[in-house]
DNA sequence: TTTAGTGCAAAAGTTTTGCATGGTC
DNA sequence: GACCATGCAAAACTTTTGCACTAAA
């Protein structure tokens, strides 16, 4: 099944509360992404849209991810290499347990860090403005 | 003041406990990075030691800092950017608080997040091999 | 008509690799 | 000699930018 129903006018909606205008390539990006249950690089992206004759430039690629990353409708999950991933994830506060060997995505909702976080910040002058949480690990598959 | 008081020979004994020879540019390259109370990317410390007559090729540096990395003599802070930010930091467990502005970091010791990611993995079938937390924020100085 | 979006190619920047050389055990 | 470390230059890659063109408000 699909990882992430969605169809293209809901995802549209999406942007457009975001304040990101819905252009075609732009849903056409983050379509490939809700097909995708886990992360994905702006060339893996490119890649499968030209696959699927769906073109869309690596600019333009670039330019739809790094909008609606900044506009909170996608997540930026720089896990270590030198791509930046990009994952499509529910809207509450959440971090990610990624596995290291296929790179499957888990959702941990909630979050442990941030009293820990403000206490630590408030003795050393510090206005804490966000946190990233990211677990690694091997999921049962590829454990096996 | 020297942020990270240490000797060539104390950096290269730290070396040689983990198990990377302390070759003469290796040393050098650790140096570097505990002169630095921040974290620094492998072009600026590369830089630096050209500046202090004690040039050490670019692609050694990256060796360099990719052998220490691994054999966890230094952190690796990927922090948004393109490029990877290295630091000398304290051997026990923590995380970092990064200042958005100017890149100060401060060291959190401890950890809120180790049994609450253990349950989420459990739950999912995962097993945690490591995790990595980091807050951003606004240090003082850049506050005002 | 003015603005925003796009494709393409070129540029910029970081990191890696190949290879020849020199040092060390 | 075998192995490791190194420098240099070239390559590989990701990401950004410039520019001309098109579609849309």
């Amino acid at each position: 099944m699909a990882p992430n129903v969605a169809t293209g006018e809901a995802l549209a909606e999406r942007l457009s509360a975001a304040g990101v205008r819905p252009s075609p390539n732009r849903v056409l990006v983050l379509e490939e992404l809700a097909r995708e249950a886990n992360d994905a690089t702006a060339q893996e992206i490119h890649r499968r849209l030209a696959k699927r004759d769906r073109s869309v430039g690596l600019a333009t690629v670039y330019r739809a991810l790094s909008a609606m990353s900044e506009a909170g409708v996608v997540d930026e999950l720089p896990h270590g290499s030198n791509e930046t991933c990009y994952r499509l994830c529910g809207t509450g506060h959440h971090h990610h347990l990624v596995c290291e060997s296929c790179h499957r995505v888990i959702e941990l909702p909630g979050c442990p860090a941030r009293g820990w976080i403000e206490r630590g910040a408030a003795e050393a002058g510090f206005v804490v403005t966000g946190h990233r949480l990211e677990a690694r690990g091997l999921c049962a598959d590829c454990r096996s």
